[in-house]
DNA sequence: GGAACGTATCGATGATTGTCAATGTGTTCG
DNA sequence: CGAACACATTGACAATCATCGATACGTTCC
Protein backbone atom coordinates (compact mmCIF):
# COMPACT_ATOMS: atom_id res chain seq x y z
CA UNK A 1 0.00 0.00 0.00
CA UNK A 2 2.67 2.40 0.73
CA UNK A 3 2.75 2.41 -3.22
CA UNK A 4 -0.85 3.36 -3.86
CA UNK A 5 0.09 6.32 -5.99
CA UNK A 6 -2.64 8.62 -6.59
CA UNK A 7 -1.16 9.44 -10.05
CA UNK A 8 -1.39 6.73 -12.00
CA UNK A 9 1.90 5.16 -13.61
CA UNK A 10 0.13 3.17 -15.95
CA UNK A 11 -3.35 3.12 -17.95
CA UNK A 12 -6.20 1.45 -16.54
CA UNK A 13 -7.22 -1.71 -18.17
CA UNK A 14 -9.73 -0.94 -19.83
CA UNK A 15 -11.40 -4.38 -19.55
CA UNK A 16 -13.03 -1.98 -16.82
CA UNK A 17 -16.45 -3.55 -16.93
CA UNK A 18 -15.61 -6.59 -14.66
CA UNK A 19 -14.41 -4.00 -12.03
CA UNK A 20 -16.83 -2.56 -9.77
CA UNK A 21 -20.26 -3.48 -8.89
CA UNK A 22 -22.72 -0.68 -8.73
CA UNK A 23 -22.31 1.49 -5.26
CA UNK A 24 -26.09 1.95 -4.90
CA UNK A 25 -26.46 -1.83 -4.51
CA UNK A 26 -23.17 -3.01 -3.42
CA UNK A 27 -20.58 -2.75 -1.02
CA UNK A 28 -17.46 -1.64 -2.65
CA UNK A 29 -13.91 -3.10 -1.54
CA UNK A 30 -10.95 -0.90 -0.92
CA UNK A 31 -8.89 -1.50 -3.75
CA UNK A 32 -12.57 -1.15 -6.17
CA UNK A 33 -12.56 1.98 -4.65
CA UNK A 34 -8.97 2.98 -5.42
CA UNK A 35 -9.90 1.80 -9.26
CA UNK A 36 -13.21 4.02 -9.31
CA UNK A 37 -11.76 7.27 -7.35
CA UNK A 38 -8.94 7.39 -10.34
CA UNK A 39 -11.52 6.86 -13.05
CA UNK A 40 -13.91 9.88 -11.53
CA UNK A 41 -10.66 11.51 -10.88
CA UNK A 42 -10.12 11.76 -14.61
CA UNK A 43 -12.84 13.52 -15.06
CA UNK A 44 -12.87 16.19 -12.43
CA UNK A 45 -11.56 18.76 -14.28
CA UNK A 46 -13.53 20.93 -16.69
CA UNK A 47 -11.28 21.05 -19.52
CA UNK A 48 -10.92 16.81 -19.49
CA UNK A 49 -14.74 16.59 -18.98
CA UNK A 50 -15.03 18.90 -22.35
CA UNK A 51 -12.47 17.22 -24.17
CA UNK A 52 -13.96 14.14 -23.76
CA UNK A 53 -17.39 15.07 -24.93
CA UNK A 54 -15.23 16.89 -28.28
CA UNK A 55 -13.50 13.15 -28.91
CA UNK A 56 -16.58 10.99 -28.25
CA UNK A 57 -18.54 13.64 -30.97
CA UNK A 58 -16.18 13.91 -33.84
CA UNK A 59 -16.76 12.67 -36.79
CA UNK A 60 -15.87 9.25 -37.64
CA UNK A 61 -15.42 8.76 -33.77
CA UNK A 62 -12.30 10.23 -33.30
CA UNK A 63 -10.60 13.57 -33.13
CA UNK A 64 -6.97 14.58 -33.95
CA UNK A 65 -5.30 17.45 -31.16
CA UNK A 66 -4.68 19.25 -33.18
CA UNK A 67 -8.28 19.72 -33.42
CA UNK A 68 -9.04 20.23 -29.71
CA UNK A 69 -6.61 22.78 -28.45
CA UNK A 70 -8.74 26.28 -29.90
CA UNK A 71 -11.94 25.08 -28.47
CA UNK A 72 -10.29 24.09 -24.92
CA UNK A 73 -8.85 27.72 -25.02
CA UNK A 74 -5.45 25.97 -22.79
CA UNK A 75 -1.93 25.52 -23.76
CA UNK A 76 -0.36 23.06 -26.25
CA UNK A 77 1.61 21.40 -23.32
CA UNK A 78 -1.35 21.83 -20.80
CA UNK A 79 -3.93 19.84 -23.97
CA UNK A 80 -1.11 16.98 -24.04
CA UNK A 81 -1.27 16.94 -20.42
CA UNK A 82 -4.74 16.32 -19.96
CA UNK A 83 -5.03 13.93 -23.18
CA UNK A 84 -2.49 11.44 -21.17
CA UNK A 85 -4.70 11.79 -18.03
CA UNK A 86 -7.74 10.78 -20.08
CA UNK A 87 -5.34 8.03 -21.94
CA UNK A 88 -4.20 6.88 -18.64
CA UNK A 89 -7.57 6.31 -17.02
CA UNK A 90 -8.57 4.35 -20.28
CA UNK A 91 -11.21 6.69 -20.80
CA UNK A 92 -9.78 8.02 -24.68
CA UNK A 93 -7.28 5.16 -26.90
CA UNK A 94 -4.37 7.15 -28.97
CA UNK A 95 -2.95 6.65 -32.14
CA UNK A 96 -0.57 8.08 -33.60
CA UNK A 97 -1.01 8.66 -37.54
CA UNK A 98 2.37 10.28 -39.33
CA UNK A 99 2.35 13.62 -37.65
CA UNK A 100 -0.79 14.45 -36.08
CA UNK A 101 -2.40 11.78 -32.56
CA UNK A 102 -5.86 11.12 -33.03
CA UNK A 103 -7.88 9.90 -29.73
CA UNK A 104 -11.47 8.21 -29.48
CA UNK A 105 -13.53 7.54 -26.87
CA UNK A 106 -13.54 4.20 -24.69
CA UNK A 107 -16.78 3.41 -24.80
CA UNK A 108 -16.42 0.24 -22.62
CA UNK A 109 -14.23 2.43 -19.77
CA UNK A 110 -17.24 5.10 -20.07
CA UNK A 111 -19.80 2.19 -19.78
CA UNK A 112 -18.10 0.52 -16.45
CA UNK A 113 -17.99 4.01 -14.84
CA UNK A 114 -22.09 4.68 -15.89
CA UNK A 115 -22.76 1.00 -14.46
CA UNK A 116 -21.08 1.75 -11.38
CA UNK A 117 -23.74 4.57 -10.28
CA UNK A 118 -26.64 2.32 -11.56
CA UNK B 1 -12.31 32.73 -15.05
CA UNK B 2 -11.34 34.43 -11.89
CA UNK B 3 -14.60 33.23 -10.12
CA UNK B 4 -14.55 29.93 -11.33
CA UNK B 5 -13.84 28.44 -7.72
CA UNK B 6 -12.74 24.85 -8.03
CA UNK B 7 -14.12 24.42 -4.40
CA UNK B 8 -18.00 24.57 -4.39
CA UNK B 9 -19.08 27.33 -1.55
CA UNK B 10 -22.86 26.45 -2.13
CA UNK B 11 -24.83 22.58 -2.70
CA UNK B 12 -25.18 21.65 -6.43
CA UNK B 13 -28.86 21.68 -6.99
CA UNK B 14 -29.98 18.43 -6.51
CA UNK B 15 -32.60 18.69 -9.63
CA UNK B 16 -29.92 17.66 -11.74
CA UNK B 17 -30.77 16.02 -14.02
CA UNK B 18 -31.89 19.13 -16.14
CA UNK B 19 -28.70 20.10 -16.15
CA UNK B 20 -26.38 17.83 -18.94
CA UNK B 21 -26.99 16.13 -22.13
CA UNK B 22 -24.61 12.92 -22.07
CA UNK B 23 -21.39 13.33 -23.02
CA UNK B 24 -20.83 11.04 -25.76
CA UNK B 25 -24.12 11.94 -28.16
CA UNK B 26 -24.10 15.87 -27.19
CA UNK B 27 -21.60 18.65 -26.82
CA UNK B 28 -20.92 20.22 -23.41
CA UNK B 29 -20.90 24.42 -22.82
CA UNK B 30 -18.26 25.76 -20.67
CA UNK B 31 -20.76 26.20 -17.69
CA UNK B 32 -22.15 22.40 -17.61
CA UNK B 33 -18.00 21.40 -18.01
CA UNK B 34 -17.57 23.26 -14.69
CA UNK B 35 -20.78 21.66 -13.13
CA UNK B 36 -19.72 18.20 -14.38
CA UNK B 37 -16.17 18.45 -12.68
CA UNK B 38 -17.11 19.37 -9.72
CA UNK B 39 -19.48 16.35 -9.10
CA UNK B 40 -17.10 13.93 -10.69
CA UNK B 41 -14.49 15.53 -7.89
CA UNK B 42 -16.73 14.15 -5.56
CA UNK B 43 -15.64 11.09 -6.11
CA UNK B 44 -12.69 11.61 -6.86
CA UNK B 45 -11.52 9.80 -3.35
CA UNK B 46 -11.28 6.30 -2.74
CA UNK B 47 -13.05 7.57 0.96
CA UNK B 48 -15.33 9.34 -0.63
CA UNK B 49 -16.34 6.52 -3.07
CA UNK B 50 -16.73 3.76 -0.36
CA UNK B 51 -18.50 6.48 1.81
CA UNK B 52 -21.53 6.57 -0.74
CA UNK B 53 -21.52 3.03 -1.23
CA UNK B 54 -21.77 2.33 2.55
CA UNK B 55 -24.24 5.50 2.79
CA UNK B 56 -26.82 4.05 -0.19
CA UNK B 57 -26.34 0.58 0.85
CA UNK B 58 -27.28 1.40 4.78
CA UNK B 59 -30.72 -0.16 6.43
CA UNK B 60 -33.64 1.96 5.63
CA UNK B 61 -31.55 3.76 3.12
CA UNK B 62 -29.20 6.12 5.85
CA UNK B 63 -26.26 6.06 7.83
CA UNK B 64 -25.22 7.26 10.86
CA UNK B 65 -22.21 9.12 10.93
CA UNK B 66 -21.07 7.19 14.07
CA UNK B 67 -21.28 4.51 11.94
CA UNK B 68 -18.93 5.36 8.83
CA UNK B 69 -16.33 6.29 10.99
CA UNK B 70 -14.21 2.92 11.18
CA UNK B 71 -14.80 1.32 7.92
CA UNK B 72 -13.42 4.31 6.57
CA UNK B 73 -10.55 4.46 9.01
CA UNK B 74 -9.56 8.08 8.97
CA UNK B 75 -10.22 10.32 11.76
CA UNK B 76 -13.32 12.02 12.47
CA UNK B 77 -12.46 15.54 11.37
CA UNK B 78 -11.77 13.93 7.76
CA UNK B 79 -14.60 12.06 7.59
CA UNK B 80 -16.93 15.11 8.75
CA UNK B 81 -14.69 16.51 5.90
CA UNK B 82 -15.59 13.97 3.41
CA UNK B 83 -19.55 13.86 4.43
CA UNK B 84 -19.78 18.00 3.56
CA UNK B 85 -17.47 17.58 -0.02
CA UNK B 86 -20.05 15.17 -0.94
CA UNK B 87 -23.17 16.66 0.32
CA UNK B 88 -22.41 20.21 -1.10
CA UNK B 89 -21.79 17.93 -4.79
CA UNK B 90 -25.88 16.94 -3.94
CA UNK B 91 -24.58 13.38 -4.08
CA UNK B 92 -25.47 12.52 -0.32
CA UNK B 93 -28.14 14.97 1.93
CA UNK B 94 -27.84 15.17 5.67
CA UNK B 95 -30.39 15.16 8.59
CA UNK B 96 -29.43 16.02 12.36
CA UNK B 97 -31.89 14.24 14.36
CA UNK B 98 -30.69 14.45 18.46
CA UNK B 99 -27.13 14.13 18.77
CA UNK B 100 -26.56 12.32 15.70
CA UNK B 101 -26.00 13.49 11.91
CA UNK B 102 -27.94 10.55 9.39
CA UNK B 103 -27.15 10.68 5.67
CA UNK B 104 -28.85 9.26 2.35
CA UNK B 105 -27.73 8.56 -1.00
CA UNK B 106 -29.47 11.67 -2.95
CA UNK B 107 -30.84 8.88 -5.63
CA UNK B 108 -31.63 11.45 -8.81
CA UNK B 109 -28.43 13.45 -7.88
CA UNK B 110 -26.16 9.89 -8.85
CA UNK B 111 -28.67 8.52 -11.02
CA UNK B 112 -27.89 12.26 -13.36
CA UNK B 113 -24.08 11.57 -13.06
CA UNK B 114 -25.31 8.37 -14.60
CA UNK B 115 -26.88 9.79 -17.49
CA UNK B 116 -24.36 11.91 -18.15
CA UNK B 117 -22.05 9.29 -19.04
CA UNK B 118 -24.57 7.24 -20.80
C1' DG C 1 20.84 15.98 -44.44
C1' DG C 2 18.16 19.84 -42.83
C1' DA C 3 14.14 22.70 -42.12
C1' DA C 4 9.33 22.79 -40.68
C1' DC C 5 5.78 20.88 -38.17
C1' DG C 6 2.82 18.40 -34.49
C1' DT C 7 3.21 16.45 -30.18
C1' DA C 8 5.25 14.97 -25.78
C1' DT C 9 8.17 15.87 -21.83
C1' DC C 10 10.64 18.73 -18.39
C1' DG C 11 10.96 22.26 -14.85
C1' DA C 12 8.98 25.66 -12.18
C1' DT C 13 5.22 27.90 -9.83
C1' DG C 14 0.85 29.07 -7.68
C1' DA C 15 -3.37 26.87 -6.22
C1' DT C 16 -5.97 23.07 -4.33
C1' DT C 17 -6.37 18.98 -1.54
C1' DG C 18 -6.30 15.34 2.22
C1' DT C 19 -5.11 14.82 6.73
C1' DC C 20 -5.25 15.48 11.72
C1' DA C 21 -4.84 17.96 16.38
C1' DA C 22 -7.17 21.41 18.68
C1' DT C 23 -11.18 23.84 19.36
C1' DG C 24 -16.03 25.23 18.77
C1' DT C 25 -21.12 24.24 18.61
C1' DG C 26 -25.24 22.14 19.80
C1' DT C 27 -27.71 18.37 22.33
C1' DT C 28 -28.79 15.15 26.05
C1' DC C 29 -28.94 13.83 30.69
C1' DG C 30 -28.07 13.86 35.60
C1' DC D 1 -26.17 24.33 35.52
C1' DG D 2 -22.50 21.27 34.15
C1' DA D 3 -20.60 17.14 32.34
C1' DA D 4 -20.56 14.01 28.48
C1' DC D 5 -21.26 13.26 23.88
C1' DA D 6 -21.52 13.73 18.50
C1' DC D 7 -20.35 16.39 15.05
C1' DA D 8 -18.48 20.61 12.62
C1' DT D 9 -14.96 24.04 12.00
C1' DT D 10 -10.35 26.03 12.22
C1' DG D 11 -5.47 26.10 11.39
C1' DA D 12 -1.44 24.08 9.69
C1' DC D 13 1.31 21.12 6.79
C1' DA D 14 2.75 17.93 3.18
C1' DA D 15 1.36 16.26 -1.18
C1' DT D 16 -0.79 16.72 -5.52
C1' DC D 17 -2.43 19.34 -9.42
C1' DA D 18 -3.12 22.68 -13.35
C1' DT D 19 -0.70 25.64 -16.00
C1' DC D 20 2.75 27.33 -19.19
C1' DG D 21 7.53 28.40 -21.24
C1' DA D 22 11.29 25.98 -22.89
C1' DT D 23 12.89 22.04 -24.92
C1' DA D 24 13.15 17.37 -26.80
C1' DC D 25 11.30 13.89 -29.98
C1' DG D 26 9.56 11.86 -34.23
C1' DT D 27 7.75 12.64 -38.93
C1' DT D 28 7.34 14.77 -43.40
C1' DC D 29 9.07 17.14 -47.21
C1' DC D 30 12.55 19.63 -49.80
Amino acid sequence: MATASPRLTKPISPDAQACCAPLRTHLVSDADAALLAARFAALADPARVRLLSLIANADAGEACACDLAEPIGKSQPTLSHHLKILTEAGLIDREKRGIWAWYRANVAAIESLRAVLG
